[in-house]
RNA sequence: GCGCGAGUGGCGAAAUGGCAGACGCGCUGGCUUCAGGUGCCAGUGCCCGCAAGGGCGUGCGGGUUCAAGUCCCGCCUCGCGCACCA
């Protein structure tokens, strides 16, 4: 390309021996000019089968040739810059999409933004201008950062979450959510039972009376027939059951952000993920997204797909299914307490049972203290009312930091309440206690201390009476499988069980006697939806009189943030536990109420004033990559079968289908990606999509760490004057003085960052790609160490010395055929990059390609049939010197699309291996065998070797070993 | 406490149960050079030895095997995640 003429005359320049040489400067005009001449061709325009994306030369996709699509987690256009740590995840998959490519798939990979929400959002703030010009201005700087890369993305199928054309489909999506209920019986196009249906469906069943009017409802009245409803009433019932609902909850409040946030926001601590702020739970009227009518698909599904078991067990951990059985206990004085168990064959060892605190039992307890109440149960207070509202209260003054403390101290007191165990008849003291949290199962337990290790804390603290009910298990875990005892009476009699069998004996006997049935329970929460914040998607939602949401319809999308004379959001101090939240968007008066004709004529609508959590434009890009630019569909059926449908591609027919790779840190385990498998399984439930999960392989990139250096007073001095000092105490110094050294991210507050603009000026892109590449696996982190860079440009370096005079720019190559030894080397070379670039090992890979190059570099002139191989393997990792010297090589064509080197197996097989002799497995010779040699010439040559006959010292041989052609062993008596 | 992962030269790291340390950095020596933050060549796990050669060596302790970094059992250390979830 332009290099060719760029490089020799070099006008102006400094008279230069070798103006060929393969400097930063030269690698700079290389990367430049191939960076233009493909996005001029459109080399890397991925090809739709239908519609208005074709490749570079204007052609569809060819159907013989398999899709794959490549992912990267989008990012957020921060502002702060980036550092050479940031591209790691980008340059490998771009590896994987060049790699893949020359494999001969039609590869997909594009780079979108995620531009809502928070950081967004302060940076306008600090700065005083609107967010979306911060924004925008913020993925445009970091676009042309990572062009400077060479990534093989198609910029056609590039966007950003802001985009109107994107908001509205993201709106689109809620209102699918939104217009949809989740029917548990319905049979799914992938034969399993459960799944989303449209709303009108439901109001068909329930006019036609084949659903019964669920009771319960504010403004139901019990009882009553669909037909006897009002068109309100019909609407709550309605409202009820979508997937996406409005309601008055508890809700995690953070009034220093000034806004709610969703349980996966908030950290074990009590305090919000983003600021470290305080969280309290308020009873709010929110939207919520109903993810747990999909917790036993998520669950399930995990089976099904690619991923790191790590995130995996993340997954099914925050999802927390766990199966049990509902009890349910009379109580003294006419109320009832149900509980949850995993252990309901325990039933025979609870001795007393405790509530949370919040529990409505509470709300009533009996006036006096019962016959058998021992002193310490009571705390000292006269009556149960007295010692409820104070453990009540203190309680709701303990931080969840105070709790967890705690853990191991058990504190509670008796209600006054007594409970009947259903099966024994036995009357227990029923206890309040923080323990027991009201936010997962019922909030209630039967305590069993004979076999539950925080009951038998409990029960100490408070002299309560313990039973063995499974042998061996004491106050220690529980194992959950041994013999159970003390466990019969005239109902039931479980001794001599095994416990998985004397749980299936009480759950039928509940089941019978109806005070219990088997069930499930899940950690899962619904999903907190609605943010208090100005820079987010708003809802396509308004208001009428009766304060009900309704849908906008698709022709009014999408709905854009209104202007605001100030967007930043209202926050209180942190600990302002009494505030409340006010949307940025209620300060648009004349946007909130809007007159609309919905079909029964013009009326004052209140909006919605409420944005959507950032998470939800992530949610579902993967299938704007494949269709950018549609209008009249979420995306095109056609094109998401053809890249992510069930066995597409290289994926297995009867697979769940999604994205081929996704690649990207760790740190979404449980938030973007279980938000996203949600949607998508709604969106395959109503027939947008045909495959039931986004992502069909996950790959969690490790970090690039480094080293940061703090001073006395413990602050960061910049890491690269730091010098190795063996007189300073530490070890190391910074201008004289010894600095502390600590190892961990790459920030710039830490002093310790490296850009990649110093790496361009220093070495050139080619060289950074290889030396991230080459560091180690991808999926472990490890230390950026900028002395080693200079190893990955020498290595190109010595392959562009090869090919190109470094004096004349004159090629080298020799047009004779290479000698025996090179194409054996070649080809195992082939062979071995070929496998390890297919398992994402590029550090190995490129290892064997500096072997092969060192190889050639000891010849007089390096063949071309060697080299042209060696160009081709290297162009997934060095695109920019492999199309030049390619070009140099006589090709007029981008090799992006030529097919990757074949190995000939006929030049795999040696002639000659070494045969390794050992005695009793140690070595003591090796031998120069041919390739085919028997069993008995190898026994033969190995005896008679001098180092083996050394090393038998005289010994008798009592066996050999022989795996032949390689080794020997010898093994004296 | 539970779950997942990792411990190999001075450093980053390689090794289908079969030659431990490929490749790279750094370091040592030599050649090239007016000069090198250049290039090329050689060496570089530790110990004994002039050498030939030998001994030791993959966190620790056992075991299986002709043969173990790799498989099995029991520990230790570090990282990450979850954590009173009934």
């Amino acid at each position: 390309m332009s290099a060719q003429t760029a490089a020799p005359s070099a006008a102006g320049a400094a008279p230069d021996e070798t103006p060929f040489r393969y400097t930063a400067a030269l690698a700079e005009r290389i990367e430049l000019a191939w960076q233009d001449a493909w996005a001029e061709r459109g080399t890397f325009h991925a090809a739709n089968p239908t519609g208005p994306l074709t490749d570079g030369d204007g052609r569809h996709a060819d159907p013989s040739q398999p899709s794959f699509f490549v992912m990267d987690m989008f990012p957020y256009p921060s502002g702060a810059g980036l550092h050479v740590g940031h591209p790691l995840g980008y340059i490998a998959t771009d590896v994987v999409a060049r790699f893949r490519r020359m494999q001969g798939d039609n590869v997909l990979h594009a780079l979108g933004f995620d531009a809502f929400g928070l950081p967004a959002e302060q940076f306008a703030v600090q700065t005083g201008a609107h967010p979306r010009g911060t924004t925008e201005a913020n993925i445009a700087i970091m676009q042309r950062q990572l062009r400077r890369l060479g990534l093989a993305h198609d910029p056609r199928r590039s966007f950003a979450t802001i985009d109107p054309d994107y908001v509205r489909w993201t709106q689109w999506i809620f209102l699918q959510v939104f217009d949809s209920w989740y029917d548990e019986d319905a049979v799914r196009a992938d034969g399993g039972r459960g799944r989303a249906r449209p709303v009108h469906e439901l109001v068909a069943e329930l006019e036609a009376g084949t659903r019964p009017v669920p009771t319960g409802l504010e403004g139901v009245p019990a009882g009553a027939t669909w037909a006897e409803l009002d068109a309100v009433a019909r609407r709550r019932v309605v409202d009820s059951r979508r997937l996406a609902y409005v309601s008055e909850t508890p809700v995690n409040w953070c009034p220093g952000l000034g806004t709610v946030l969703a349980n996966e926001e908030v950290t074990s601590e009590g305090r919000s993920e983003r600021g470290n702020f305080p969280v309290f739970q308020r009873s709010l009227r929110q939207w919520n997204m109903r993810i747990t009518a999909y917790a036993d698909r998520l669950t399930d599904d995990l089976d099904r797909i690619d991923w790191p078991e790590k995130v995996r067990s993340m997954q099914r951990n925050w999802i927390g299914r766990s199966h049990g059985a509902r009890v349910r206990f009379g109580v003294v004085g006419g109320a009832e307490v149900e509980v949850f168990t995993t252990r309901p064959d325990t039933l025979f060892g609870a001795t007393f049972m405790v509530v949370s605190p919040e529990h409505p039992l509470l709300d009533e307890v009996p006036v006096a203290w019962p016959d058998g109440t021992r002193g310490a149960w009571t705390d000292g207070h006269a009556t149960p009312a007295e010692a409820v509202s104070a453990y009540r209260a203190f309680a709701a003054g303990r931080t969840a930091v105070e709790r967890q403390a705690d853990a191991g101290r058990k504190t509670g007191v008796f209600t006054g309440h007594l409970a009947t165990n259903p099966l024994t008849g036995a009357a227990l003291p029923v206890f309040t206690a923080d323990y027991v949290l009201m936010g997962y199962g019922t909030g209630a337990i039967m305590a069993v201390p004979g076999g539950d290790e925080r009951d038998h804390a409990f029960a100490e603290a408070f002299e309560l009476p313990v039973v063995h009910t499974v042998a061996g298990e004491g106050g220690g875990p529980r194992t959950g499988d041994g013999e159970v005892i003390n466990s019969s009476n005239e109902h039931l009699a479980l001794d001599g069980l095994r416990v998985a069998e004397a749980k299936e004996a009480v759950t039928a006997w509940l089941e019978r006697e109806g005070v219990g049935e088997r069930t499930t329970t899940y950690r899962l929460r619904d999903w907190l939806f609605s943010r208090q914040r100005y820079w987010g998607e708003p809802f396509p939602i308004v208001y009428d009189e009766h304060d009900l949401p309704i849908a906008l319809p698709a022709s009014l999308l999408p709905v854009d943030l209104p202007e605001v004379p100030d967007y930043s959001p209202r926050t209180f101090a942190p600990d302002d536990a009494d505030s409340s939240p006010e949307p940025p968007l209620g300060r648009n008066e004349d946007w909130v109420h809007v007159t609309l004709d919905l079909g029964d004529g013009p009326k004052v609508y209140r909006r919605d004033t409420n944005t959507m959590p950032n998470w939800a434009g992530s949610c579902w890009y993967h299938l704007r990559y494949l269709d950018p630019r549609s209008d009249d569909a979420v995306v095109d059926p056609a094109l998401e079968r053809y890249w992510m449908g069930p066995g597409h591609g290289h994926q297995a027919e009867g697979s769940t289908g999604g994205v081929d790779l996704y690649v990207g840190g760790v740190e979404h385990a449980v938030l973007h990606l279980l938000y996203a498998r949600f949607w998508h399984k709604v969106l395959f439930d109503l027939g947008h999509v045909s495959s039931s999960e986004p992502y069909h392989r996950l790959f969690n990139q490790g970090y690039i760490q480094a080293e940061a250096f703090t001073d006395e007073r413990d602050v960061y001095v910049p890491a690269v004057e730091v010098v190795e000092d063996p007189g300073a105490p530490t070890g190391w110094s910074w201008k004289g003085r010894p600095v502390h050294r600590e190892y961990g991210k790459m920030g710039k507050s830490l002093k310790n960052a490296v850009t990649p603009d110093e790496m361009y000026a220093e070495y050139g892109a080619d060289t950074l790609r290889v030396y991230e590449m080459s560091m180690g696996p991808l999926d472990q982190s490890r230390p950026w160490d900028t002395r080693s860079v200079v190893g990955s440009q020498r290595f190109l370096q010595r392959l562009w010395r090869n090919v190109v005079d470094e004096t004349t720019g004159e090629l080298l190559v020799s047009e004779d055929a290479p000698s025996d030894a090179t194409l054996r080397l070649l080809h195992r070379t082939i062979a071995d990059v070929t496998e390890d670039m297919g398992a994402m090992r590029v550090n190995t890979a490129i290892a064997k390609l500096i072997v092969l190059n060192n190889h050639l570099t000891t010849l007089d002139r390096a063949p071309r049939a060697a080299v042209e191989p060696l160009v081709l393997m290297l162009a997934p990792v060095a695109p920019h010197l492999a199309e030049e010297l390619w070009q140099r090589l006589g090709h007029d064509r981008s090799l992006a699309h030529e097919p990757f080197p074949a190995a000939d197996p006929a030049l795999l097989v040696e002639e000659t291996v070494t045969c390794v002799l050992q005695v009793q497995g140690k070595v003591r010779g090796r031998v120069e065998v041919p390739a085919t040699a028997s069993d008995e010439e190898l026994t033969a040559l190995a005896l008679a070797d001098a180092g083996v006959q050394r090393a038998l010292a005289g010994r008798d041989v009592r066996t050999v070993v022989v795996r032949a052609p390689k080794l020997v062993n010898v093994v004296p008596a």
